[in-house]
DNA sequence: TAGATTGTTAATCGATTAACAATC
DNA sequence: TAGATTGTTAATCGATTAACAATC
């Protein structure tokens, strides 16, 4: 047991942790001092109750009739999910997924940075896309290792998926994001997240079945 | 109550469906003649039972011993889903989110065919990406009611998003895939599926935290 | 027959929803 | 004070996990 009591969340309130955010800090844009779950809740179309769990566990204390003060509800959400400090993350792939990412500003938002992409396509190597000039993938383990990078964005074909991902760890990457189809083989401390299209046109193709069948 | 019966599935059942499908197209073109609910779990590191489960709602008879016929078993899945007939889909807004999904060569193996791009930069209208003539934005209710067009991607500015799902659903889409951050108004019939980034950053970032903070 | 796998029924776990007391 | 909101405790719901009978 750490020092610091850290409690832990379930995926489902994680992911809706980043839309409270982006929802704060467009209120607090526009002047806005207090935040109360309740308009949170309206303004994302969710239940009120699953808005206040939800801030509960990122530490913020709200007061009766007002609120969450605007910073402290910030700070504590960016606080819990880690993006108070953004950490630095190689992209590995610069095809259209992987193009598509680095033109992305939202990341650093996110508390997140992509300080290098790399390919092994020499015809890309050396080229520059969305202001990063594309490295060698021969030196990204140790180039990962020198600069402390702790994640690695996966946008290569999917044939070479696991190689890669073997390389992210021999330079000591410790969170891998997958957007390739590919299942990945990691040691148990490697965290992977994986991206599928897939699965999310998975769910809106059965639910357009389903709406279509019952109409 | 419709006369053909069809389960539903829960949305995480939902999620691994394509899973189980893109293996078993895998096994199938190495030659196997019979899939079974053990096999898929180990292959994709899953409990055995969920595998069943999920097979299950499909409506798929095993066999005991040998478990799936791998024919219709992939049948199975697919007409679960609604892959069996691929549907037609119009992309709007031709950024690089919009190109890198207009690159992907997968979306026909999931039941989903992009017939046309839209944009309103006339600066691109007219070009051709990825083989698809970007046409002009304006065009697009008039032609996704003609063509009956039911799914629209939607990789627009977070700004316009908005404007661009009203005019999605003037012509008549009915499932709307949104890439943007932005929190989508719609008519209680039209289906939504939100494509959150920033979600599955949340889910790597705390976990990562957690990670770090018990060692 | 023996054994692996399916398919089903029951138990557990966690998330959502509901109810309500505490507070400014 | 009255009322809106927080924060907590309990109830419900659904998904996962476990146990086991049925079957080839």
């Amino acid at each position: 047991m750490s020092q610091m009591e850290r409690k832990t969340a379930g995926v489902p309130t994680l992911k809706r942790l980043p839309l409270y955010l982006r929802l704060l800090r467009k209120m607090k844009e526009s002047g806005e001092e207090y935040a109360s779950g309740t308009v949170v809740a309206k303004e994302l179309g969710l239940d009120p109750i699953v808005v206040r769990k939800d801030l509960a566990i990122t530490g913020a204390v709200g007061r009766p009739r007002l609120g969450f003060p605007m910073d402290e509800i910030i700070s504590a959400i960016e606080e819990f999910l880690g993006w108070s400090n953004t950490s630095d993350a190689f992209l590995i792939g610069v095809g259209s997924m992987g193009t598509a990412l680095l033109g992305y500003k939202g990341f650093e938002q996110h508390g997140m940075r992509i300080v290098a992409a790399f390919d092994n396509n020499p015809a890309i190597i050396g080229t520059e896309v969305h202001g990063k000039t594309v490295l060698d993938i021969a030196k990204m383990p140790e180039l990962a290792r020198r600069m402390h990078v702790q994640i690695g964005i996966l946008t290569v074909t999917a044939s070479v998926a696991q190689g890669v991902a073997d390389k992210m760890i021999e330079g000591g990457i410790r969170a891998i994001w997958n957007f390739t189809p590919t299942s990945l083989d990691v040691p148990a401390h490697v965290i992977l997240q994986r991206e599928e299209l897939a699965s999310s046109l998975a769910v809106l193709s059965h639910r357009l079945l389903v709406e279509s069948s019952n109409i």
